[in-house]
DNA sequence: TTATTTTTTTAGCCTTATCTAATTTCGTAA
DNA sequence: TTACGAAATTAGATAAGGCTAAAAAAATAA
């Protein structure tokens, strides 16, 4: 099955909102989500529905089916090796690779895609910590836990983040919080759930609730 | 001044077609260099008029403007740059890369295209032995000269290629006739003007005047 | 259960890039 | 200088992707 770029876009929109657990994905969060109106969804979820990447009920939303799973998987794959690529071998910041890995993932070349892992060291995981689905769209992804959801005391490693926007990312790099950094969760404040951290056993850094609950943490 | 991707494409072309030395560029050239029909060529040639980058009178052909030849040579670039990357850093042989250039030249980075020069060393020729103009669009090129026109014990460096077909790349490799290649024409053949060729200084090799004349030496 | 609001879809139009078929223009040969 | 063939352009379709406005269906409230 060979998708167009927007075709592509849409199918990798719908696995990301089929991830956070609804049982089907309407039509406004995906027009939300990809920035269009809700009746261009429309027209795309009957060709999507057409090649079988999605199940389509008129009115009732929709759900990924396991080829387009695999298919937006594939597409995942590629946008985060390019990510890897960029912040690697092109010193991008990680708040910049965004945009171009966006472009970057349409592009048709199985052989490309491979020579690049390669290259790339068969890498596990992107600069925002998020796992690379391997050619058969496996991922192995480690348990990881909000870091607002820590006690005092418990210690582990940036592994991911849930909001990548260019703000938060820069806040991070500001801060020093980056992918992989080891942390220790030294106060809470009970009234606002605003934490102390400690940071690579040196800097200590005080974060709100909020910023806390978009930094996944890998425990230890 | 952006152009779509098809523009992109219809502009190489014009550039590439005006390159032969010729004054204008005819509907029929542009629509068989790009594999589809005048009409489809007409229309485009009236939208690149209205963007500036040719000038175009109807019925006799069109001229690249300064405007034009600045794009063209911008995507050139891109497309030499990754044809570099591709060969160099993910080990692609010299006659798989065009495909895959042909879609990483449409990528709209400036940062990108700077980081890749910077990260391949700044190259100023592609592996075909093709200039790589520089952000500005100005190429070094180095006075070339086809091997059958060459003479008895005149020798020099294989720097480029005519017909850059996937058969033909092949078939270079295969003799080992690679860009950069040193050779030196021991004889030539009156009645056909088929040569004999010493090539880094140990293999002798026979060519058709048909196959030397798609090949570019500088001469030494 | 009916009425209202929200969500989704349909209808109709726009743009880009392509095509075929018909028409127009050019250049040249008679 | 006219007539003809080649080259180029226009006209009218199609397909993808997007839009607005209107209609239809579903969800919610009274």
């Amino acid at each position: 099955m060979i998708l167009t770029t927007a075709e592509e876009n849409y199918l990798k929109a719908i696995y990301h909102l089929s991830d956070e657990g609804k049982k089907s994905v309407s039509t406004n969060d995906i027009a939300a989500e990809m920035k269009t109106k809700p009746a261009s969804v429309s027209d795309m979820l009957r060709k999507l529905g057409e090649k079988s990447v999605i199940e389509y009920r008129k009115y009732y939303g929709v759900h990924i089916t396991e080829e387009g799973k695999k298919l937006a998987l594939q597409t995942i794959r590629k946008h985060r090796l390019w990510e890897v690529f960029l912040v690697e071998k092109l010193n991008f910041a990680w708040d910049e690779v965004h945009e171009v890995a966006e472009e970057l993932e349409h592009i048709q070349s199985p052989l490309l895609i491979q020579r690049l892992d390669a290259y790339l060291n068969f890498p596990k995981f992107d600069p925002h910590g998020d796992p690379i689905p391997d050619e058969y769209g496996d991922v192995r992804s480690r348990p990881r836990i909000q870091l607002n959801e820590m006690e005092i005391d418990q210690s582990g490693q940036i592994a991911a983040v849930k909001d990548s926007s260019a703000a938060f990312l820069r806040y991070l790099d500001k801060v020093g919080a980056y992918i992989g950094a080891r942390i220790k969760v030294l106060d809470k404040v009970e009234f606002d759930g605003s934490l102390e951290i400690l940071v690579d056993q040196k800097k200590t850094l005080f974060m709100s609730k909020d910023v806390a609950s978009n930094i996944l943490v890998l425990q230890s």
